[in-house]
DNA sequence: TGGCTCATGTAATCTGTTACATGATTCT
DNA sequence: AGAATCATGTAACAGATTACATGAGCCA
């Protein structure tokens, strides 16, 4: 069966755009996939380790200002596996939204508390609006390099879901009073 | 400190409504909390089990058509352990979107792979929508059972989010062609 | 009679996070 | 000088799923 975990997909994704250190795919994880990804150092190190197991990266160790870097590469085989395993159907995604759980037994906590979730969550994504906006917009005056189109499909969706978020929260504030 | 993870929450919940035996509990996040939760057997029993010995909730051994049932039922320490855990803050949402990693990645795919994927989602996307709908009318309904009230939250929830899936996968088709 | 749903439960396993350990460099 | 960031890694633990085991009732 081999490799099914997601997250050796998601660092062969990454390294297959460039060649990058477990320090730096921590990073663009928690910028550019942080709206629908997430991963700690305890599991990126192991993976990448355990790739190169497998031949599907290889890691140079180098060096850049005196700091000691490890920089690791997509190969072939790992493209392969990366390909095999995006031409497979979605299995599920998994959404577990703490703050809908504490909304749907509400009752309990009563309409002032309740509210105040409601107005933290929007509060969030008030903040990550614009951030995701200036992405898309940044995205699109990018033509020439073929993967921006797909990191656009992305983005868009977190504009589209955000928007979404900020409707409903009009709604349930009107629900609740 | 004690229990902190959210299955046990979830169960509380569900109970504080009425009381269930752990089939029971299955189905009804199977359909109702479908949209922003999920679990296992394997987590819900053997959660049943401590939160009893923790005097959270009790059991009754009863039985129905012939057919043993143990049914679960919440008690005021579970109540106290529930409205505690509602009034914190909200720590954070799990998203992890398959779906979204595939189309991030879909360079290595290509266009028309990429789009079957799109395809899939927004199938399955039309398909629970309109039970979503039906949903929400129904809990409109409602007026005199104080827990719908924060029922509908939900509902909507999932419809707005869906209706801007459902825009967005227009658009997503509109930048891949 | 065979298959599906009801119903409960356990053991093995998986996957990932948290917390810790270490140490260099850069910023203020 | 001290704090923050860069950088890598491990060990313990948490939390949940999958697969299995078991058995009764219902429907065709």
């Amino acid at each position: 069966m081999a490799t099914e975990k997601k997250i050796d997909q998601v660092i062969l994704g990454l390294l297959n755009h460039e060649p990058m250190t477990g320090y730096e795919i921590k990073k663009r994880i928690d910028t550019t996939l942080k709206y629908f990804w997430s991963a700690s150092f305890g599991s990126i190190y192991p993976t990448l380790n355990s790739l190169e197991k497998n031949c599907y990266v290889t890691k140079e160790e180098g060096q850049e200002n005196g700091r000691k870097k490890v920089i690791y590469s997509i190969t072939n085989d790992g493209r392969e596996k990366l390909r095999e395993w995006l031409k497979n159907p979605i299995v599920k995604d998994e959404l577990r939204y703490e703050t809908l759980l504490k909304l749907f037994f509400g009752k309990e906590l009563g309409k002032v508390d309740t509210l105040k979730h409601i107005q933290a969550f929007e509060d969030n994504v008030r903040k990550e609006l614009p951030i995701l906006e200036m992405c898309v917009n940044q995205l699109e005056k990018i033509q020439n390099e073929e993967d921006h189109k797909y990191y656009l499909l992305t983005a868009k969706f977190g504009v589209e879901t955000y928007k979404s978020y900020l409707k409903w929260c009009q709604q349930a504030k009107e629900i609740l009073r």
